[in-house]
DNA sequence: TGTACATCAGTGAACGCGCGTTCACTGATGTAC
DNA sequence: TGTACATCAGTGAACGCGCGTTCACTGATGTAC
């Protein structure tokens, strides 16, 4: 085991992911990080501050990467949907600490930058599908709700349906109607 | 401050649901649960017997709660939508707990009962409205994400609206189109 | 009406544990000359 | 090419804390006679 570990704090990044993934984003722990990792438990707080550090930098990388995943489709706000579903089930520790209160700072500028990114396509998906803004909340309300579901086991897709099929299928019951 | 409380398992669920609402069901304390009680810290364990008990016993009213506001509006699937988002954001401590994965003894006979009658409501009002099982699906995703929105505080109601008529609203964007 | 006793509710001390954070440190790397 | 030195990455010991759980206990209540 050298000393220089070559990339730790994207390695802590990735370790730090897992354990979110099994415990949340409030069960977090550093030292639990460091074990999993193979190094010092104080290794976490040289990289990235205390706790909330880490989280807020996970934070911003989730947004960041569904701003791109968002950005990809354009102006397409039915496609959008679907590429917020693929986000939310394929990178779910990200989602759930983007959505954990209290735990990051939300002032920090990657973090805002990132989010601020993500809002922007979302709109301009939304306002060039329909100008009435019940449509694009209930779309949002629709795809989060989706992925919630999958997300906490309520829902899985049919035998022969993967998530972005299943996605197609429920966006595609948003209509106009009253 | 009498020996005996009265009804000191009833106060423990109340402090319990106060507690869940400020740190979240994973970061719930039978310690500060007690404290805010007023009340020695083992007794908790005598009530619930430990942590999962005690959020077992919240999970199964939670449940119990939404199956009576279910039921409530018969096969009437869009009215079942809208009581839906009334339950999640009027007792958000329960709807957090009831969807908390790995807290609580899913096998509890209370939690299974009061799980499967909500379950069953919300089946007899989607089958009512359209066979079509995709449509049970976005509904249950609409009213769901909608719900998530709210407690996220990602969504807020407008100046001259209350919960109920945005949900109204949003559900009303539900339709048949492909 | 009074007394004995069983039952139940809640107490408080004690245990061992994992945690976040601090801090002086040491090993590795790169750069200036 | 070699040497001195600054910088950075990661270590490991130590701290104080809040936690869940256990356990023998005591106070209050109700019931039998």
């Amino acid at each position: 085991m050298p000393y220089h570990h070559g990339d730790l704090r994207r390695a802590l990044l990735d370790t730090a992911l897992d354990a979110v993934a099994e415990h949340g984003p409030a069960g977090l722990s550093l030292r639990d990080v460091a074990r999993r990792a193979g190094v010092s438990h104080a290794a976490p707080a040289h990289h990235f501050g205390d706790k909330t550090g880490l989280l807020t930098a996970l934070s911003a990388e989730g947004w960041a990467l569904l701003a791109e995943a968002l950005e990809a489709r354009g102006t397409d706000f039915r496609g959008q949907g679907v590429a917020y579903v693929l986000f939310a089930t394929g990178h779910p520790a990200h989602f759930a600490v983007m959505r954990a209160p209290g735990l990051v700072r939300d002032e920090d500028p990657a973090l805002a930058v990132a989010r601020d990114r993500a809002g922007a396509a979302l709109r301009a998906g939304a306002g060039a599908a329909d100008p009435d803004p019940t449509t694009a909340l209930a779309g949002w309300a629709l795809v989060h709700g989706l992925s919630a579901l999958l997300l906490e086991g309520s829902v899985r897709p049919g035998p022969d349906q993967d998530v972005a099929a299943l996605a197609e299928a429920v966006t595609g019951r948003l209509g106009h109607r009253s």
